[in-house]
DNA sequence: GTACTTGCAAATGTTTTGCATGATG
DNA sequence: CATCATGCAAAACATTTGCAAGTAC
């Protein structure tokens, strides 16, 4: 599974116009190493406003490129990531955040779709517990 | 599977005083057929502050007796329902919420979970897509 | 040059907080 | 009657929007 992210592809692919603050954006996410909230984000790069910021990661998320995760806190997270296939393990210490894929989910959740007739488009499956490490 | 909430236990075992601004509030909770803002509720109910609506909600989120929903609007929504072991089914078009359970979720959640030497705490498994209805 | 982007500031929306008043046990 | 809860208004955040100026193609 590859999450390798190029900011010369992105910004190729999705942006009709290829921007210096769209690209300062985008590195700053692809440099985080773990969750982030919009006004994180803003805050870590001078220079670009919080409204380009905001747009951004709009824009992002339509593509497919970040999705959006409910932690504890009442804003907002982003996270590199496909949305609508989107599977993983939360620690609820260290809100560390790890993939889990290949585990059959895909099949699990097809299943469970067709048991109640619907023609499944995406799925979230949000597994919170203790990390070996904090635990 | 059994939702019924009784209004009244609930005021008799989660708080330590019954007010009419809460049992208020909580009809109308029970009342409400699917997932609501809490702008929505605070709406719905004359006469009760939003400080009030807000603070109740907060406090049946901590007893566990309902729990946020993101769908895609930016601000969460509220259902009735156990956070910690909540999986539903979610209608892109309509935003119907059904839940699911008896699929072997429960088992499937700790199987991942051990692979990943997790303990798991809680989980949240969410399927998008259309309803019979709307498809 | 045209259309898309930006940054700012203001508008909008949501949630929390401080505090005097009122209700509950 | 002590304590907890309320309602209001203000404060604190979070997000979106309008718009003039700048930039990519």
């Amino acid at each position: 599974m590859k999450t390798e992210l190029s900011t010369v592809d992105i910004l190729e692919e999705c942006f009709t116009r290829r921007t210096e603050s769209r690209r300062v954006v985008l590195e700053a996410i692809v440099a985080s190493k773990d969750h982030f909230s919009a006004e994180e984000l803003y805050k870590s790069i001078p220079h670009v406003g919080r409204a380009t910021v905001y747009r951004t990661l709009s824009l992002l998320q339509d593509f497919g490129l970040i999705c959006r995760v409910m932690i504890n806190s009442s804003s907002p997270r982003y996270r590199i990531g496909v949305i609508s296939h989107h599977h993983h393990i939360v620690c609820i210490e260290c809100g560390g955040i790890q993939d889990i894929n290949g585990c059959g989910i895909d099949d699990f959740v097809k299943l469970v779709a067709s048991k109640f007739g619907y023609e499944p488009q995406g799925h979230r499956v949000e597994i919170y517990g203790k990390c070996p490490t904090c635990s």
